[in-house]
DNA sequence: AGAAATTTCCCACTTTAGTATGAGGTAAAA
DNA sequence: TTTTACCTCATACTAAAGTGGGAAATTTCT
């Protein structure tokens, strides 16, 4: 709840900054509108794309669960946690079977392509693989990713 | 990708319409700057959650399928014809899919590391992707692999 | 508050993957 | 008997993937 308030507040403190700014520099006839306004879009584009995005990073996670019944098609947490995979981790995983690139994961989750290699890696030790495409394959039978 | 060229087509096309509106007005003076910023912002601020939005949603294929017979976890042959792939190609296939390295697959099927290569190649372009992982994927999808 | 776990990111490498191109051999179709 | 489609292999690169070690910032737990 704190970053979205905080990131609210750096949007407004954005906004208000820009403001002053083109009001100033309109007197003097340097900024055009247009460049004002493209900028003001841009940056909302992205705190659009990033509050987008820590909302979804947010999901919950545990979910009691009981460990039978016939689950179709759905992912065992319980898996995961004897696993020891993080949040994170699945993350990373899921968008690994669906067979993104690091380059494509770090981008889907605004995230450094280093970041993604660290994350990969833990994932490969802790399933005990060496290839991502054995990962996957493990991933499924385990029912940690759909 | 082409979606996203579009929808960014589209946002700068907006971002057009809306210096236009905005000079027109500027002129008579009605409308304040903040007040064409803050809709700009707010605009692009949605665009941004939307677009988000959208590549999230995006990866769930429809998979028509079906044309008979409850075939589960059964390889669709016609699948495998109308895709061209040869039965070399096909073989190489499944052994990816089991997470295999190029190396192990030449070493399983007796071939060289050279010839895997180049099937993996072909097979990429038949099934028009990019990296192994993703050609697992969508084999997977359309029933090739099981 | 302090400790422990997560998450993020870098750098410097080593290893696989993947691309482009060419080419010899085989077997079936025209 | 050509042609055509496959299968095989190679070389030379370019591009990703993966490893190891370190480190700072956050979050979570105690």
């Amino acid at each position: 709840m704190r970053p979205i308030i905080i990131g609210f507040g750096l949007m407004i403190l954005c906004l208000l900054v820009l403001f002053k700014i083109a009001e100033v520099n309109f007197i003097k006839g340097d900024v055009k509108l247009e460049v004002i306004v493209a900028i003001a879009a841009m940056i909302f584009f992205f705190v659009g794309l990033y509050f987008n995005y820590q909302q979804g990073k947010k999901r919950e996670e545990p979910t009691p669960q009981q460990p039978e019944t016939g689950t179709i098609n759905t992912i065992d947490y319980n898996q995961i946690k004897k696993l020891g995979l993080t949040q994170r981790e699945h993350d990373v995983l899921v968008k690994m079977a669906t067979g993104c690139s690091n380059q494509e994961i770090a981008t889907a989750l605004f995230l450094s392509e280093s970041t993604i290699k660290t994350h990969v890696s833990n994932i490969f030790f802790k399933l005990d693989v060496k290839r991502r495409t054995q990962a996957v394959q493990v991933a499924r039978e385990l029912k940690i990713v759909v």
